[in-house]
DNA sequence: ATTAAGCACTTAATCGGTTAAGCGGAGTAT
DNA sequence: ATACTCCGCTTAACCGATTAAGTGCTTAAT
């Protein structure tokens, strides 16, 4: 393998000046960073890694990956992960992939950057009051969220405009005729969860409506929490027409749980989810939801997490929006 | 930052009597070891992962991801990353991903290989007589191919039983009374192409019927090749009853072919794909499938290349087992 | 003419580990 | 008693880059 030494031998200058050339800085007549650089192309030569990071940047990125036997196999987080190493790749960054196994996600990813094979983390599915972030922001390790970000978040974040998102949902419920409007929430300590619900009750409120607090219901993010979630709101005494579920995958439990009731989706309960997962054109109905642009996100989160890592001003935090794709799940009320 | 220094200090030893105590190499006092390792303790020391890969490995596994839309998106891919990934982190290793973007796939392994930045790679969808294989081997660089491997492979690969699972679905059809059975295969230089056929026909030879030359057409990846597949076999005079798509990808387009021409997928035309996507149980009628074990290849993958990197003795090549999962696009042919 | 400033390089320190070689001292064989 | 071998540790070379400091030369300023 050519080192610079080699390079530097055959171009008949230092080892300092062939980095000079190969780095744009110092100064080089023409005449030798043409001899530099065909000496270059003659050997082939590309820098060595662990050597030029040990004095400067890894240029890596880091993803712990948290536990749980869908990991990647998401495909919302496939995506992700796809737009983020895209981005990261055209900024010259690589993107290092961490299952975090059984160990804390924070501490893996402090291992990580503490021993600098990644310059910065991008954190999954940004928390309420996020614990892992706190850990590593003192630890002094660069970091970005994806989710909506609070107050108190301590890292840049990255999200989409889950409250624009879930208003333009309720309205088109609200439009379709529908009153007795359900909400299916994610856990309330991941920081998506909020602004979601607030665009919910905002839009029903625009709309002269009010959000019946038994009509909202908190589970947590398995299909099997969607199916029990629905299973609460049919028993109520006055059950709701229609339903905004805070993801597909809730959604797609909530059909379960209706097809189980014997009830029709759309024809008896207008449904819609959220994030658009390629199985939500294919349920029966199909599934009305909001398109979330995950690819788009992972790149943001590249943008924002280089631009920390090398000190540059931050991109100023966008909410990415969705798309209200309308399928077959949603209809106007029964008798309507 | 601690340094390996710092812990030296602290444990009244040598920086070089730290590193034996941390490798496990050389010979050191009980009581030598322990004060070093209260001193890693007590500083929270990790070493320096550039420092350390600048002597020896990068213990870093690569990733080249092929260009197109789908990318990470296509969930067979995704699963595959998941298990190479974790199986990797078991042993100590990291992923890297790298999209190659608009560079030639090799060359951007090899830069990756030279760099020192990954120990070995792992080449996705191997070819028959693969170039990147090739180019990649001569340059010294340690690789491990997904995909049926053929005599001429110049790297260690692991693929899927692609002759058994071909054989297996064949041998469904033909025990529900179809003669006259088509296959759509995917491009030839796919390394995976060959077995699949050679199972289909074999299994047809071992029920007593011959391979219809005219059944059998080569497609490519996509659902619009399916598509184009099946178009081409229901103009044939005296169409198939069954059809075995060489993925799943194949027989979503196939399926759609069959609707548009007014056929009912099942009743007129058996079909079975191949992969199991999760889409698949999804289609209307589900597809009747062979699962492939993505997570478990991706481990295999893993294993396979770390030995590789290690100089271990390579596990050997096995073949891993298809399921074959069977919903409801398949039935007896028409009027039996 | 003298000094200062700039240019185009080189020298050498440095990053933080790994590891071959060396070196006392204790234990064993002759 | 002498030599030989291990053991447990240290010294220092080394991996391959980056970069501060230094050097000799040319050119501009006084």
């Amino acid at each position: 393998m050519a080192t610079m030494k080699d390079v530097a031998e055959r171009a008949h200058v230092s080892t300092a000046t062939v980095s000079y050339v190969l780095n744009g800085t110092g100064t080089v007549t023409l005449a030798t960073r043409q001899r530099v650089l065909s000496a270059v192309a003659a050997l082939n030569y590309q820098p060595n890694h662990a050597a030029r990071s040990l004095r400067t940047r890894a240029r890596t990125l880091g993803l712990v990956l948290p536990p749980g036997p869908a990991g990647l196999g998401d495909p919302a987080l496939a995506e992700l992960v796809a737009g983020l190493s895209e981005a990261a790749a055209t900024s010259g960054y690589y993107l290092l992939l961490a299952p975090s196994g059984d160990r804390p996600e924070y501490e893996l990813g402090a291992d990580l950057a503490r021993t600098g094979r990644v310059d910065g983390l991008v954190l999954l599915d940004l928390r309420c009051d996020d614990q892992r972030a706190a850990h590593l922001v003192a630890a002094g390790v660069r970091c970005v969220g994806a989710g909506a970000p609070d107050a108190g978040t301590p890292c840049p974040a990255v999200g989409l405009d889950l409250a624009q998102g879930a208003a333009d949902a309720t309205r088109h419920l609200c439009a379709l005729g529908h009153t007795r409007i359900a909400m299916i929430a994610l856990p309330t300590d991941l920081a998506d969860s909020e602004p979601f619900y607030q665009g919910f009750v905002a839009a029903l409120a625009a709309s002269g409506r009010e959000a019946d607090s038994a009509l909202i219901v908190e589970a947590g993010t398995s299909q099997d929490d969607g199916f029990a979630a629905m299973q609460e709101l049919l028993a109520h005494p006055e059950p709701p027409t229609a339903c905004l579920a805070a993801s597909d995958t809730l959604a797609f439990g909530a059909m379960h749980a209706l097809r189980d009731a014997g009830l029709e989706v759309g024809r008896d309960l207008a449904l819609i989810g959220c994030g658009d997962l390629p199985l939500a054109a294919h349920t029966h109905p199909a599934l009305t939801t909001l398109r979330a642009p995950r690819r788009a996100m992972g790149a943001a989160l590249a943008h924002c997490l280089i631009a920390l890592v090398e000190r540059r001003p931050i991109p100023p935090a966008t909410r990415l929006p969705l798309q209200l794709i309308i399928r077959k799940s949603t209809a106007p009320p029964p008798g309507a």
